[in-house]
DNA sequence: TATCACATTAGATATAATCTAAATCCTTCA
DNA sequence: TGAAGGATTTAGATTATATCTAATGTGATA
């Protein structure tokens, strides 16, 4: 049951269950579509319990130190969070600049000259490119097509 | 001459070379540490002539429109940049959050069945641990770590 | 029940980015 | 030359995003 790995995995984070925490993960569990805080504010209110805006970015910070979330590294303003479910990279759209999972697999890490004294923790891939929605009018300029969407 | 080659990139790019975007060219040409908008516009005011805010604003939207430069993809809240010299890849240090350029190599692209309908442009590899600086405390806990450095 | 650390809250504050409207600078073309 | 008109710059206001503060609430446990 959902419900019950969520519980025990805020546990393990070394967390309170409480419901406003619970909230924030269940959103991010059932949305993999990489929200902003103020998404995840908005989403968790939709339904109770209701949580305050100083309480979804605390809860925010505090799973991500304990390692149950993660901060997608995105240009744009606002940082997107992404629970921590299976290692994936992310697909980001030049256009919508929407963020998509994409499969995992391993990456060559660089030679250890390179590297030097750094000490290497992971290798995360950024695929950069027109989504789905997108590549039909990438025919036309991005400029162009940006126009049509203002329109 | 440098000052040259930065003169015919911004015409390339169909932006006339300003005394403002030029220092900010040539300012990312010359510190290739990531800085942020903040910082570029510090720095290019050190020196003359003196630019607003604003237009260090506006001159790094233009010059990213222009592809002369790009903006790193790194959590924290400024966004970051970077003159568009030569391809490579980046490492951000966990502990003190540096973003520093690793040499390029070719990345393999994801199998087809799992890019779908959509268009890659181009994969970019973000590493991530300690930096060479960092490195060295790695064995004290990342928590530990941060103590000592706001002591 | 009393205690105490952990959590939540509204609202204030800080930080980063963008907008506005006026002034200034360039290029072009009589 | 010297208007005309587009591009650029500017100070300051505004918006967007995130964090802080200090008071209050909550629940496990002694
Ligand atoms: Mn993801
Ligand atoms: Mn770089
Ligand atoms: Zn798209
Ligand atoms: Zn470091």
């Amino acid at each position: 049951m959902v419900a019950e790995s969520i519980r025990r995995s805020l546990e393990a984070g070394g967390l309170r269950c409480t419901p406003q925490r619970y909230a924030v993960m269940a959103f991010l569990t059932e949305h993999a579509r990489h929200p902003t805080a103020a998404e995840i504010f908005e989403g968790v209110n939709l339904v109770d319990p209701r949580s305050s805006r100083a309480t979804t970015y605390n809860n925010l910070r505090d799973l991500v130190k304990a390692g149950l979330v993660r901060e997608v590294a995105v240009e744009g303003r606002a940082a997107r969070f992404d629970a921590k479910i299976m290692r994936h990279h992310h697909f980001i759209c030049d256009r919508c600049g929407n963020v998509e999972d994409m499969e995992w697999y391993d990456v060559p890490r660089p030679a250890s000259g390179s590297l030097g004294k750094r000490v290497l923790r992971e290798c995360e891939l950024i695929f950069r490119g027109f989504c789905t929605k997108c590549a039909p009018r990438r025919a036309s300029r991005l400029d162009a097509a940006r126009r049509v969407d203002a329109g």
